[in-house]
DNA sequence: TTAGTTGCAAAGGCTTTGCACGCGC
DNA sequence: GCGCGTGCAAAGCCTTTGCAACTAA
């Protein structure tokens, strides 16, 4: 799981600089950055960088499975690129932090077909909400 | 529960034509519209009302903690006057149509203390995902 | 070679803001 | 009458798009 550069030439992903720079950004544990910050510590190494080709290369990361979607209640949404290790969101209410946690229990199991709806459901998004350490 | 309405004059909010025909068009279970949409059918009961108004309504309807704003993937909140309901949705990933479900189990339960980083965790927000009926 | 990628600049969707006027309490 | 609410128009933020030049495979 651990390199994504790794993981998405063997997907035959084609590589530029530019991709290369935005997976590498993302790449790691607890990232959460909105396009705008990876188009920012993209830039600190490839100053020419565009910010449409940062949502170019996002966007297909996305559609690729590589990488989530968090959409906080803020504005911009974030990009998680921890999308091989299921994990939920903590969010502190007041500063915006998040933290990835593994709750134990599956959540889909808690929907019974009696609510389903004739839905298919395949995903389950849990986000808990509260105030951090340092913001209580 | 049932009277937005009711619950806001009691609670002393300030009323206005305006401010009563977004609460009324908001009023009732298996609502998720967009301001934009809260606006449309204001207007077809007062025509003059701008969408700033209709902003300032919704936001603090949802500071009242009567209104909760909903972020599905697409781009625009919705608004949900159901807060007084505990409830999750269930969200068509093809044409997002919304769902209110009433899931058994408390999820805030399925979240050990040594996962919760030291934050005060105080709410869950759980969203399922899948093909609804129509789309599948 | 050639299809896919990039950068730019402009447009687009949603939401917020500043300010003068108007209205609920 | 006072203070908050309203409408308008403009600005703002985030994201997408069109197109010509470029480049990985």
């Amino acid at each position: 799981m651990s390199d994504l550069l790794e993981r998405l030439r063997e997907r035959g992903w084609r590589m530029t600089s530019q991709r290369r720079v935005v997976a590498e950004v993302l790449n790691g544990d607890h990232v959460h950055l909105t396009a705008d910050e990876v188009h920012a510590r993209a830039a600190q190494r490839l100053p020419e960088i565009s910010r449409a080709t940062v949502y170019n290369a996002l966007g297909e990361l996305v559609s690729l499975g590589e990488v989530t979607e968090v959409s906080t209640d803020g504005r911009a949404k974030r990009y998680d690129p921890n999308a091989h290790h299921p994990h939920q969101h903590l969010v502190c209410s007041h500063c915006g932090t998040i933290r990835d946690v593994h709750p134990t229990g599956n959540p889909l199991a808690d929907l019974p077909s009696e609510e389903r709806f004739g839905f298919s459901v395949s995903e389950v998004e849990v986000t808990y909400r509260g105030l951090c350490p340092s913001c209580a």
